[in-house]
DNA sequence: GTCTATACATCGATAGAC
DNA sequence: GTCTATCGATGTATAGAC
């Protein structure tokens, strides 16, 4: 609390008049970070389009959103593993919800013949993992990327892999290999 | 410190007298984590056959390692996500060695004609993303998975699925849906 | 090697002046 | 709303007896 009120300009007392405690401020950031991602599942979802054009739309937009807020896997990441507040109260009950999202678009296309049948569950967590971890570790991927994961350059060279990854994940076939799509 | 002193059956100073630092004992738990799961991409580098009986064993390997270790793949994301001592120190680069050899498989993969050519870092991030954060969040899915994560019956499940999707993410066509191999 | 006791620092949170 | 000062708890590590 000491550092966050350092670098927000003001002292540790200060920021406890803002927020009662440490948990709760916590809370309040990983809330909204991941209602944005789960908003960018519901709209995917309501689409229309076929339903691979929508999981390239839903892979391009939740690469932009973790590549534009550099905090945003990481916090996710460390909820996830850790027990914190979001696992144990109600609050599981959001991440499951999302989960459950993903899980069901992606039974969705499994029903439309798009993507072979498989278990929902198991493809929509490993779409998170692949997702999530590549933004979370940015000091492991920074000797092998220049300019660092979060570079603009960077991330549009992700967000191709990203696309083409989560297709192959899911078993289009025929997509693995980087088009030529600019 | 105090409570790995009280599960080991002894005192903090006690425990401080074998470790002389947390940072020590805590190193020296993940170099034994890294290293196991090290020896089994090292082990399927030299081995023989085809390569994608190669990377089937490592699949199951790892597997098996961490639903056998259910602490190892927490361990490793928290250390791979936060920037601890493996990443600032000589230790990080056990990390990039262990990744560089994950992605120099699947480099040998493409270029043997067996998988897509593609970019064998971003490749090789993405699956081990897709093998840790299974076992890294287990109350996340113990809801969905009756009797837990760590389950035999369902480490098995994981396995299977593990296989076919790591298959799959890699761009191997027609082997995404559960065989009926048993 | 293990113990009790304690030094020393940090951290979450509060009190009360301005 | 922000500040200084401080409480109380916790945590890493050490001292020294046994």
């Amino acid at each position: 609390m000491g550092e966050i009120a350092e670098r927000a300009g003001l002292r540790k007392a200060s920021l406890f008049h803002h927020f009662r405690s440490k948990a709760l401020l916590y809370t309040e950031v990983l809330a909204e970070t991941l209602g944005d991602l789960g908003q960018l599942v519901s709209a995917v979802q309501g689409d229309a389009g076929e339903f691979l054009e929508r999981l390239d739309r839903l892979s391009d937009q939740v690469t932009a959103y973790l590549g534009g807020n550099p905090e945003a896997a990481r916090l996710l990441i460390r909820e996830l593993v850790d027990s914190g507040p979001f696992s144990t109260r109600e609050g599981s009950e959001i991440v499951q919800a999302s989960l459950a999202g993903v899980a069901g678009l992606l039974a969705s296309g499994m029903e439309s013949g798009a993507i072979p049948r498989q278990d929902p569950l198991q493809l929509a967590w490993s779409m998170v993992g692949l997702h999530l971890l590549w933004f979370a570790a940015p000091h492991v991927l920074r000797h092998a990327m220049h300019g660092g994961i979060f570079d603009p350059e960077n991330i549009e060279s992700r967000s191709r892999a990203t696309r083409a990854q989560v297709r192959a994940l899911c078993g289009v076939q025929g997509t693995n290999n980087d088009p030529g799509e600019t």
